[in-house]
Formats: structure tokens, sequence, C-alpha cells
DNA sequence: ATACAATGTTTGGTTCATTCAACTTTCGGA
DNA sequence: TCCGAAAGTTGAATGAACCAAACATTGTAT
């Protein structure tokens, strides 16, 4: 669901960055585009030819660049590679920030769809799992850097037992710790219960995998509470309260 | 430590190609370059000029082909990245073999040496790790494949437990599994827990990452048991019977 | 031996992504 | 208002990667 004809490498990487650029400032100007991909203000110029050729810009000579409703679709599919496999290096790989910025600009081009997903999975399946979780996480992060002593997998088994314990005391008292989405604060993971709204836009949520089961994460909150932003499968999607209000999830 | 000037991904694909080539058939023929690449034959002609000029390929118009000391390391050095993918994916991601295979035969081109390195460190987490292991991927498999039952997770709790338990008893009666690699057969893994070999063949295999610590995974033994071809850090390193008696592991 | 099919090479042409240098447009200040 | 710097465009040129078709070589089956 997006683009049509492929799209090169190189193409993706300028739809990307008008999309990033129209996100940070208002604008995307072709200097910017230049010094942030490190090339040449023509070769700007005729990528924006080349993507307005497959209507995915439009663009005008001395015109400011905007991208069309396929461009802007074919941006965020970008995007979401971009941030999965971000997501993937910094949360579970433990690498620096920019370093997985950096990798993810270049695997993103070249992951293909069933893999991503099960990136996303993965993540997810690290969410929910007993098993997983955190302090999991850190463990690799250990080892990742301090090499891998006997000790640290025994402080190990003891993380994993306590792990354990929370989590079975969590599904003793089962559904107490069920909340409305709109109740989570910024940063907070919960996962999908049950999505109690209906109508047309429910389909909408659904398409974009707002589903029972699915882990989502709040990314932010605007100040007066009402666009909600989260992330769900990677994708990024912006709730109005009143739906929020409407989809029920459970702390992990 | 290896390539001097970096290669485009097209000539990896090349050298890559020859170097599998030569492993399976005894020689590389242009012709089966250009089909397995699937690209036209002459294309094979410009690339062999390529990387002819690179010192890489023992190359003479219609003469056969051959890789130098060089095109051997820079090739070992695409495989492997390429095998590490692969493994991941197909060990951790459980992604079907022939599809993790051709994300490998992309990404390899592109991913950078310090995210190759945590992919290893990765695997090698999740083998060493009490709380990973083999079931622990499993419920990954279960997870990617069927959705998110909480059921699986409850399954994988009492995993969990019983896995903490085993490797407990495991590290109680410490040090008793501690066997020669040679004993091992092929398909196990474990952990290097002393290597007592000494001199120069012994630096080099402690420069190959084989040092205490190390997950070490038997990929098969010849017939009357003197090489024996072991998987380590991602690297395919082949042992004599002599240096795998000097080397202690532990069974995981 | 030799003819010919299989294999490999060359040449010429295409597309893509890029730069350089010369040119044009836009826009903010004096 | 108009002028110059900053921003954007154009066109010619490069290099990588590829293909198609004509050409060259090799080895082998009769």
């Amino acid at each position: 669901m997006a683009t049509g004809s492929a799209l090169s490498a190189s193409l993706e990487d300028y739809l990307e960055a008008i999309f990033r650029l129209v996100a940070e400032k208002r604008v995307a100007r072709a200097k910017d585009i230049a010094s942030r991909l490190k090339v040449h203000k023509s070769s700007v110029t005729s990528a924006l030819h080349a993507l307005a050729e497959q209507k995915l810009v439009n663009y005008a000579p001395y015109g400011l660049i905007t991208l069309t409703a396929g461009g802007q679709a074919a941006a965020k599919d970008v995007v979401r590679r971009h941030e999965v496999l971000r997501d993937f290096f910094v949360k579970v790989l433990t690498v620096p920030a920019q370093q997985a910025g950096e990798a993810a600009c270049k695997m993103e081009h070249v992951i293909s769809q069933a893999i991503l997903e099960r990136f996303v999975q993965f993540v997810e399946f690290v969410d929910i799992c007993p098993r997983g979780g955190d302090k999991w996480i850190r463990g690799i992060g250990y080892h990742c850097q301090q090499g891998k002593t006997q000790e640290n997998c025994q402080r190990c088994i003891s993380m994993c037992l306590e792990n354990v314990r929370t989590k079975r005391m969590q599904q003793e008292q089962t559904g107490k710790t069920t909340i409305p989405l709109r109740d989570l604060k910024a940063g907070q993971k919960a996962k999908i219960t049950k999505v109690r709204g209906r109508g047309k836009v429910n389909k909408r949520l659904l398409e974009m995998g707002v589903t029972a089961g699915t882990v989502v994460e709040v990314e932010r909150i605007a100040p007066l509470g009402d666009p909600i932003e989260v992330k769900i499968k990677g994708y990024h999607l912006s709730l109005r309260k009143e739906q929020a209000k409407d989809i029920d999830v459970e702390m992990l």
C-alpha cells in the first residue's frame, strides 16, 4: 500500500529529507536538502525533476517545494522503515543513537517489507514476553560493552525470576490494570486489550494496526492533551482524545 | 582489516559470487557468475576488469578466474556479513531461510562494522543468557506467526522457570560440563572456557575471536574427524583436531 | 582435423546519480 | 527603486552499472 513503481535509494533519500525538513521547519528549501544529503544543489534540482515526474512532489522552478499526497505516503513509508530500524538498533542492540540513525539511513532502502515486520514484531515480543523487558535488554548492553562474564548471567537469573514474579502478579489480578489509552503518560508503553469505538474512524485505526494485543508507545501528548502521538508497529499515529478514550490498554 | 578502498555493492556481489562458485564447483565461470547474479555476461566481463584493476581477481581474457589473496579476504568479509545477517534473520527473527538469504544479500552491502558486531553479540547473548535459549526463540516464532495470545505468554513463563532451573543446576555442578572442543558433535553450541594451546597458531586463533567466553558452534566435522568446521562470531573457521583438543568448552 | 556450439569479449548505447561552471531568479536592504 | 548576494537552474560531462548484438575464442564430437 503506497508507491507504484519502486523508487531508487537516492530518490527515497530526497523524499525523506523533504519530509523531515517540512516537519522541522515549515518549508523545504533546495539548499537545506542539499546540505542535509551532502550533495550539490544542482543534484537537488534534478532529483526534484524526477520526483515531480512521478507526481511525488509539487514542483515548479523557483517555486516552493511540497509533497503531493502520494509523496507524503511514500515518504512516510521510508521514514517508518528508518524508525523501525533505528528503534531496534537503539533499544535492542543498544547502539548509540547517532550511529543507529546513520545505519538506519542506509538499510532503510534495502530492507524488505517482510523482514521489517519481523523487526517490529520482535521488539513487540520483547515488550510482551515475561522473559524480555527492560532489564533483559540492559543485560544485552552489559554483554556488548563489557564482555560476557558469568556474574552477569547470575544477576540475569535473579532478574528473570523477579520479572516473572511481577508479571505473574499482574496476571493474577487480571484485567485490573486496564485503563483507557488516554490516561497514559508520555513515554509509557502498554498493550491494547480492546478497541471500543466503531464506525469508519475505527476502521482506519484497525488498518493502522490498532488492534487488541498490539503494543503501543505514547510518544508525546500535546499541551492541551488532545492530539496524542503514539507509535504502533513502527507507525507514528496521532490520536484524538475522543478516540483514545475508547481504546483500553494494559500497562506493561 | 581487509579491503583498502571500499568496493561498490555491485563489485562486492561479483566477488561473493566468485567466492561461492569456487567453493561449490572448483572454478568460477563467467557464465555461472552471470546467471547467479542475474546479469548479462558482458556485465561480468566489465566487472572482472574492474576487480582485476584493484588486484582482487587474477584475470586474463578467456583465462580462468581466481581470487587473489586480497580478493579472498575481501570476499570472506562480504560472506561473513551475509552469514551473520542471515543467521540473525533465521535464528532470531525466524524468517524462512530463502527470504533470509535474499534479505542478507542486500543488507550485507550497507551494514556497518559496528552494527554487524552487535548482531553477532546479540545472537551470542541470547545463547548465553539463561533467559534466552531455544525455547525463547521459538516463542518469537509463535508470536510472529500466530499473533500474541496471552496463553503463549503463560507458557512462556513456565518455560522460563524451567530454563532458569536447568541453568542453575548446570551452574551448581560448576565446571563439570567442561570438555574439549574436539568432543562436540556437529550442530552443537558451546561456550569457550579456556584456550590452552600456545605459540603463533594460538595467536591466530585469538585474532579470529577464539577466546574464553565466546560462543562456538560446530558446523560439521570431516569424515576422519580432522578438520572441524566451526562458526565463531560469524566467522567460519577450520580447526585441526590437534587445536580442538586444547580448547575447553562448556555446553550450553 | 575441423566445424560448430558453448563460452567469453567488445562496442555502442541507456539510465542514473552526481559534479562543475555559467547562467537566471528572487528578495532584502540602502 | 534597483542592485547585489543568496538561492536556484541549466547544460555539458563524468563514471558506474547495465544490456543487446556483433564478434572472437575454445574445446570437443565426429
